[in-house]
DNA sequence: TAGATTGTTAATCGATTAACAATC
DNA sequence: TAGATTGTTAATCGATTAACAATC
């Protein structure tokens, strides 16, 4: 029986799907307002509701937090939700600097959802001298001269990218110089970079492409029916 | 021999994978930089420099727009970039509404890219009285009491979503009573909406799950090794 | 105990990749 | 013609779903 239940946790090395890992964060949502309702356990056929999911993913990207759950009480939520900011990372703070502080960067630095999912920018930085100095959201511009030093200091390892594509790479390179590993990548750019730092490319041009193919399609299909 | 260059088109009909559709908008992107460089023909190969992709990945996503290349050639540029936006359905404006306008909504307002992307947003509106009247970008916010004639007499098709997840599903419905049919959703909560309106998440979670688990994996990795 | 819910194994589905014939 | 590149068919892979035994 203590074999079965180790079974559970060694799922953890299991290589973790990004499917799985992208459905995680809603899950802890979820949680967390149950949690904030007084209610201890929670099934996986309730989490399942946070999109259109069977309960049967639920259980599975559960299991891959190495969490075990009580057959007909559920998931002890509390235990839960720990589990979950673990296992992505969220256990602990990770510190970031934004380079780009234009429009989007800007929206990005008064983000204050950051804070419930384990981020905090605590450096903003810009290639502009003239935006130098200012204050946005309570983070004063710094020029990228002192990037290098501040992510040393600070022990900062993660950075988030929100200049236009045709200075990205460079930035990209130098940020790396600088000592960060991870890059969240806002510009419409791919990055070539070493094997040994993570980038999450992020780009609205995809959703916007499902979202519009998918309203021109529903038109079209409708219309289709004349024929 | 006719009927053979028929069936790469009839494969419109096949219905198109979102992940397909996740990677054109990046294709046109390249394309459009390769015509500026004055360049006539793209081979799949090429085209696959955009990401990590494989060739054949490649040419199985422009076949589902409907496009034939030419053995030893490759794909017309020009053609090319026309089919895709054609099938994506950026070809023509869709004109949006913002709804919520607060920091991210206030950066997608100036997100000058859009421009690109066949997107227009004509109108923002906010439910806070303060704001309205405020100049952003150059559009004036209005008051949510005027989105309904504003949406039918603009011939608007699409809102996007900018407020907090406390009054996003009351004000999800409101737009579409006021006859949005397409709901670009940037607040972190699920829409349950009638099956003609199409909901498109984006939620900045997602990608930061994946992002930091990877870093935190990396750095566990390499010191496992030391057991 | 009976019943609800978990965890697991097997089946299905769809997307990616491999292999290769067609063709300019 | 020879060779590069396309388009297609078959094989592989991985994720989702179905089925069900385990268990509180």
């Amino acid at each position: 029986m203590a074999k079965k239940r180790r079974s559970a946790a060694r799922q953890t090395r299991h290589k973790t799907s990004v499917a799985c890992l992208r459905r995680l964060p809603a899950y802890l949502q979820m949680l967390r307002s149950l949690q904030n309702e007084g209610r201890e356990y929670v099934s996986s056929n309730v989490l399942a509701g946070v999109h259109h999911l069977e309960p049967v993913i639920v259980r599975k990207d559960l299991a891959a937090t190495g969490i075990v759950g009580t057959p007909r009480l559920g998931f002890r939520i509390k235990e839960l939700i720990a589990a979950i900011e673990h296992f992505i990372g969220w256990d602990h703070r990770t510190k970031g600097v934004l380079v780009g502080c234009g429009n989007l960067g800007s929206a990005l630095l008064g983000h204050r959802r950051f804070n419930t999912l384990g981020l905090e920018i605590v450096g903003a930085f810009d290639h502009d001298e003239r935006k130098v100095g200012r204050l946005i959201h309570g983070l004063p511009v710094m020029p990228m001269t002192k990037l290098a030093k501040f992510v040393r200091t600070r022990n900062v390892t993660l950075g988030l990218l929100t200049i236009p594509a045709s200075s990205a790479r460079d930035t990209a390179s130098y940020m790396v110089r600088s000592g960060i590993r991870g890059i969240w990548n806002f510009a419409p750019v791919k990055l070539d970079m070493p094997d040994d730092v993570i980038v999450q490319k992020e780009d609205l041009a995809e959703g916007l492409a499902v979202l519009v193919h998918h309203m021109s399609h529903k038109a079209a299909a409708s219309s289709r029916n004349l024929n």
